[in-house]
DNA sequence: CGCACTATTGATATTTTTCAAAGGAAGTGG
DNA sequence: CCACTTCCTTTGAAAAATATCAATAGTGCG
């Protein structure tokens, strides 16, 4: 804790970057956006910076923004009475954070990884949703996504086993990266977990314990090799997604 | 029903009701729509009529059109290769069924018990949507709400005991029921379990026997009374939020 | 009445959690 | 530079929860 952690993140604003040379211009909420649509947006933006573990929003309380993931990854995460915790979203770059028409925050959101956040002001956003469909018909097609995903991780949690719920989560992390970089997964592969194993436990609903134990059991037989603790290696990207327990050919084409 | 069981979905159409003494008037996607839009569904619409255990779509197929339910249940569910279930969408009166935008399903939807569909085709609804921002925003807001709920069920699946599970599922019942009369959940409510125990199991996650044996345990403690099979008895509604290990306030305003 | 379906209950097996200990990696201050 | 602290991770043993396998009991219908 040197001076860094203390400067809070409103006060952080980095340099604006063109909306035409956003790195999530074509996956965003904006992505159907024209010119004119994205000058629009260029007047009202701005970016928030969040250091890992820092919170971005609390269950309860007022949210004065939505914002798109430009870098990093957030957790939106629920908490029980007693403590238990379960995560039930991660949002990637080009994820939608914030509910346009209900201000305050049905989730705990947490920065996973430094985060960069392309904030919208509520009312500019909302006024901006009524009269521009590109951008509510952009909004309603990403959380149909959002839904047929979470619908996804129902499965996931309802009826696979630890050592799956693992496999499956690599496999999304390393489809949900070769998307941004308009890509297959491929053989060789090395996905980065930006996420500690108890985060990955609260995602997957399971104990940090058991995620470690599944891990070692995935490394030793041979389906991943880890590169340090954080970055795993998958030599046959094919074989990871039978562990998982999907279909081989991952459902709908999109 | 004696000659009805013959008779396909396809052939069945109820007489039109007019959308303006519609029981889902209110709460369906519909809900915001003023005279001139009713008129216009009003022209479209057809009913679809099927009964319980009767499969409404596969996942896979295309589906030619997309719906309210009216009356009775439908669930989405997901099947892995092996044969395991997990149930991902629980459609009550009200709720919307189908993507605008993908015709293909990617779930099977079944008729868990009767059900009355208010069906639209596929193409109309669509040139609706885009012309027509009060449809696309209602439908958006219940997407929303859609997620909302099955992020709550994420909490559920992932970090819930069975009691606890069955407990949820009650109160989840009870609340949607409650909604559709405008009215709270009182004490001495009688809820209907439209759905096996099966189906139950394959809601929350659970095995059939572990459904039986916590509804009979939750039966001895005095949470609930079984009223046949199909129909629960809760004498001391907040004992049963209690249970199910939720907030009491029940979360958010709405 | 008896069949088919649904639900309950019991005994055992399996999976995952819990509790406990210890091993690394990174950063801090002497 | 090194000892020290902290955080994250791994591993082990025992306990708990749930699944599985199996038998029995209602329920509704022809």
């Amino acid at each position: 804790m040197t001076q860094v952690k203390s400067i809070t993140p409103e006060t952080c604003h980095p340099m604006q970057v063109p909306c035409a040379d956003c790195p999530i211009r074509y996956r965003a909420v904006c992505a159907t956006c024209e010119a004119g649509d994205l000058d629009r947006l260029d007047a009202t933006k701005y970016y928030r910076r969040y250091q890992a573990g820092q919170t971005v929003a609390l269950a309860g309380e007022r949210m004065e923004f939505v914002a798109s993931v430009v870098t990093g990854v957030a957790g939106l995460s629920q908490t029980m009475e007693d403590g238990r915790t379960q995560m039930v979203g991660l949002l990637l770059p080009s994820d939608f954070l914030g509910r346009p028409g209900r201000a305050v925050s049905a989730y705990d959101v947490t920065a996973l990884s430094d985060l960069l956040l392309c904030c919208f002001r509520r009312k500019p956003f909302e006024d901006l949703l009524r009269s521009n469909p590109r951008i509510s018909g952009r909004l309603l097609d990403m959380t149909l996504d959002d839904l047929d995903a979470a619908r996804e991780w129902l499965l996931l949690l309802g009826r696979k086993s630890a050592r799956e719920k693992i496999a499956s989560f690599l496999v999304i992390l390393a489809r949900r990266h070769a998307a941004l970089m308009q890509a297959e997964p491929e053989n060789g592969i090395e996905i980065e977990l930006p996420l500690t194993r108890e985060a990955m436990a609260d995602y997957l609903g399971l104990t940090l314990e058991t995620v470690s134990r599944q891990i070692s059991a995935l490394k030793r037989d041979g389906v991943i090799r880890l590169v340090g603790k954080r970055q795993v290696a998958v030599p046959d990207f094919n074989r990871l997604v039978t562990e998982s327990g999907d279909d081989s050919d991952g459902g709908l084409p999109i």
